[in-house]
DNA sequence: ATGAAAGCGCTAACAA
DNA sequence: TTGTTAGCGCTTTCAT
């Protein structure tokens, strides 16, 4: 039993009403029920115009967005929500602990590719950042309490519950970066980190290179290990020798503790891949201070292509990794899995590309 | 007219209902309703119980919480929106035309401080990257659509007409950075670059340098001008000389640029105040071809505290922008607009922090 | 202090 | 093809 008398007389005058609590105009802003009466036809013919239903004539249709424009109409998200169940949102999760986000050479790539991509769908993206087991809670509350149609996950630690949360809500996600505890089965997307490493690896090969050395990251991370392996697999049986190989934490100070390590083992190597910028940057300052000189003596290839590798000494040759695409095939993976129910994408591997600059 | 008779059958047999289009998990979601229904009371007293109402009795109010807890009811936001207008989030956006917000020192710890005073209070981050013509309509018919109750921007560019735009829309709105044209009015959160300067030059002064020169930033922008103004001034009328100063566009190569100039023209300086860390890196690289040691030739001093000072060679002494401090600062601004309408708090400039490593 | 009832703006059967 | 109608889940007068 409309309104729909007292509502006429509203917008013929185009009364400010009201203005309730939150309204920051003086304007009250059209309704469907508006456009309904400017073009007059029925609500439910405007609501069919503007969700693109095909059963509408076309110049019924053409009059109606006439009146749209003429009204400045913009549909209201909460009241579409409401029936729907549809948020028209999507999360992304930053379920970082430490204060690290910053270091993350992932993180402001992504945003801006996942952003990208939703803006041409309309869809609204509401970022969270979780730290303490607190945050994560009212995270999966939020999501159960089916705040947003689904989820993207960056900076995921090693035993993180979120991925198995998720799942067990039931609602798509997609992980970004590697999925260390398997993620629960949640699709992912990541950078093809074994041909990355060959690449880098190959690259030294070609240019002479006969004792290559190489610090890995943590081997209890993807990055860690596949990194690791796609050197190890491109040196080759007759070439590799475990005491080329240093470990640590992906972290400046590491790097450097490993390549005067490697250096003492192997006082004669010429080239060293560091798993990482920051690695490569602990490994270039080691080596000034024993004196080599970079990439005379000793090649330095890393890997992340952050920032600083355009600003070591030397500027460092390294794997770049394409993090706004990785962005935008997250929020694209997780498109997929809107529409057409689970399982529909599988994970995908993106492709490294080799930065060259001075270090080798 | 209720739909009450249907409804009591519904919550007693916990009937998985349609299930319609969205929704992930089978089991439908509890409403205000089926609390009602299970503490016995009428939707209204629930309702005030969640809102904090302080007409309700303690023994009505615990049974209520109770039923609450029992049945994991979470309300339903689009519901509420949809009567009180009020969204309960606000926008983050990011007003970058270029893709430099990678380079962007601020952008990581903004997010996360926003993030943090946000979480505490209920509300939720919406993150939008506005970059073409556009992406601005968009994101302003987004604004007078009513989908945030507040907004905050970063990363703002000379000319650019959002303020302006959301002045004129009448939401709360905080700057975040320098407001070059004036933010129209806006209240803005900055770091006090003046002090900032100050703090670095009397470092150089202090550590007895005499002839300090600076490679200042753009003119048009508040930073670079503050940036500049702050070394003048620290430097008083006796020691100033227009020749000492060059001015760059916060590269790196326009640092590298400016430092040559300033070494061509004063073969003598022992000191240089740089704008930015990328062109003290910039500056570093020049000194270094150049043949003078950093500091004992020539110390240098950068500003913002990228990731990047602390693997320049030598390592930067440089001015640390407290970003996540500045995100936080911005959260309350706007929190504060919101509840006690327009012009309640006035901008706030934030201290920096002098960190000394080895250049200076 | 509590309940009844009227909508917020929209979509989706169901009729016509 | 178009209109009518019944809600989506919540807040908020207005009674009681």
């Amino acid at each position: 039993m409309g309104t729909d008398g007292q509502r006429e007389e509203r917008h013929s005058t185009v009364t400010v009403v009201s203005d309730g609590t939150g309204s920051h105009t003086g304007r009250a802003r059209p309704t469907l029920e508006d456009v309904a009466a400017h073009a007059q036809v029925s609500r439910a013919t405007v609501s069919r115009v503007i969700n693109g239903s095909p059963k509408v004539s076309e110049d019924v249709r053409a009059s109606v967005e006439e009146s749209i424009r003429a009204l400045g109409y913009v549909p209201n998200r909460a009241a579409r929500t409401l029936v729907t169940q549809r948020t028209d949102s999507v999360a992304l999760v930053v379920a970082e602990p430490d204060t690290r986000v910053f270091t993350d050479p992932f993180f402001g790539g992504i945003v801006r590719g996942v952003s990208q991509e939703l803006s041409e769908t309309g869809l609204q993206l509401v970022l969270s950042m979780v730290q303490t087991e607190e945050d994560h809670h009212r995270f999966e509350r939020y999501v159960q309490a089916g705040h947003v149609d689904g989820v993207l996950l960056i900076s995921l630690h090693a035993a993180d519950p979120l991925p198995t949360a998720l799942s067990r809500v039931g609602i798509p996600a997609v992980i970004g970066g590697q999925p260390l505890g398997g993620g629960d089965g949640l699709p992912y997307v990541d950078i093809d980190n074994r041909s990355g490493a060959r690449a880098a690896v190959s690259h030294l090969l070609g240019t002479g290179r006969e004792r290559i050395a190489t610090i890995a990251g943590p081997q209890d991370m993807c990055a860690g290990v596949d990194r690791m392996a796609g050197y190890r697999a491109t040196l080759g049986r007759s070439r590799f020798r475990r005491s080329l190989v240093e470990v640590a934490d992906f972290t400046e100070d590491g790097g450097h503790a490993c390549m005067r390590a490697l250096l003492d083992r192997h006082p004669d190597l010429d080239a060293v891949f560091a798993a990482s910028d920051l690695m490569a940057a602990g490994a270039l300052r080691a080596l000034r201070l024993a004196g080599r000189r970079v990439p005379d003596d000793v090649a330095v290839v890393g890997f992340d292509d952050l920032e600083l590798a355009r600003y070591t000494d030397p500027p460092l040759t390294t794997v770049r990794q394409p993090t706004v695409v990785m962005g935008r095939e997250m929020a694209r993976l997780l498109l997929g899995l809107q529409g057409l129910r689970q399982e529909t994408a599988r994970s995908v591997l993106l492709p490294t590309e080799l930065v060259i600059r001075e270090s080798a």
